[in-house]
DNA sequence: GACCCTATGTGTAAATTACATGTAATGTCA
DNA sequence: TGACATTACATGTAATTTACACATAGGGTC
C-alpha cells in the first residue's frame, strides 16, 4: 500500500474563495491584476502566502468570458502596459450568491470545530487555552 | 474568447475538509465507511449532499497509509463485510493541527463575508436582512 | 549591458474531485 | 428461483482545479 503523502496534508487553502474576494476588492473599485493579488493576501490565512499570480489572471479572463467584470487597458504610464478591471451589475449579482455560499460554508466549518472541541474535551490533547 | 462556464462557477463545498471531518467522526469511536458517509453528511453545508463515496473509501486508505487512522475487519454479520476504521494517536494529533487551520480559515472567511457586507452597504443589492 | 521590479500572460504537470462501473452478501417479492 | 433492491467496499478514469515553470515586455539602476 503506497501512499504518497507520508505524514500529514497540506493545509493551505486551495483558493477556493479567490473569485469572490476578487469580486470585492473591485466592488471597492477598480484594480489590475498586479495590485488585486497584493490586496488578496491579507483576505486569506496569514500562513498561506499570495495566491498563484498566474492564476488570478487566467481567474479574470474567466471572470470577463462570463461577464462578471470587464476591462479596459490604463493610460500608458510608466511600467508595463495594466489591464484595469472593474465589476459588473452580473458580477455584484454573483457577488451576492458567493455571500450566501460563504455564509453556509462559514457554519459548516464552525460546526465542525465545536465537533473538534467536543472530540478533544475529554482527552489527552490540552484544549484549556482557544 | 470561449469560457466554460456560462454564468456561475458551481459553489458547492469541494470536500476539502472531508478529512477532518472523518477524523472528527473518528475521535468519537469506531465506525465503517458506508456509516461515515453518512453521518458525514450533516457536516457539510445543507444543500452539498452525501459527499461521494468512492472519494470517502480512498481517503480512508489514504489515511490508514499515513497512519492517522487504524482499520480491522468486523466481526462478519448479516450483509458484506464491513472494514471497521479507528483513530490512532497520530490521527489525533492530526486532528489537532486540523482544528488551527480551519479556525484559520473561519477567521479568514467571515473577515471576506464582512467586506462583502461593507462593499454591498452602500450599493443596490438589499442587505437588510441577512 | 546585466540585472531587478512591475505587469501580463501561456504551457503543462500534479493534485483533487466527480462520475461510471464492478464486486459481493443479503433480503424481498412475485 | 430469479429479478431487483440495499448495504458495503473497491477500482478506473475523466474533468476540474491548483501549482510551478517559463516567456514577454517596459522601465529603472549600477
Amino acid at each position: 500500500m503506497e501512499s504518497k503523502r507520508i505524514v500529514h496534508p497540506d493545509r493551505r487553502p486551495h483558493w477556493r474563495f479567490t473569485e469572490p474576494a476578487v469580486l470585492v476588492l473591485l466592488a471597492d473599485g477598480p484594480a489590475h491584476g498586479y495590485e488585486l493579488r497584493a490586496r488578496l493576501t491579507p483576505l486569506f490565512p496569514a500562513d498561506a502566502g499570495p495566491p498563484d499570480a498566474s492564476g488570478i489572471y487566467r481567474l479574470l479572463h474567466r471572470l470577463e468570458g462570463d461577464g462578471t467584470i470587464r476591462s479596459t487597458w490604463a493610460e500608458p504610464g510608466p511600467g508595463p502596459a495594466r489591464r484595469v478591471y472593474e465589476i459588473t451589475d452580473s458580477g455584484r449579482d454573483a457577488l451576492a450568491e458567493w455571500a450566501s455560499a460563504i455564509a453556509s460554508e462559514l457554519q459548516a466549518l464552525s460546526g465542525l470545530l465545536a465537533a473538534f472541541y467536543r472530540a478533544g474535551a475529554g482527552r489527552g490533547t490540552s484544549q484549556a487555552d482557544a
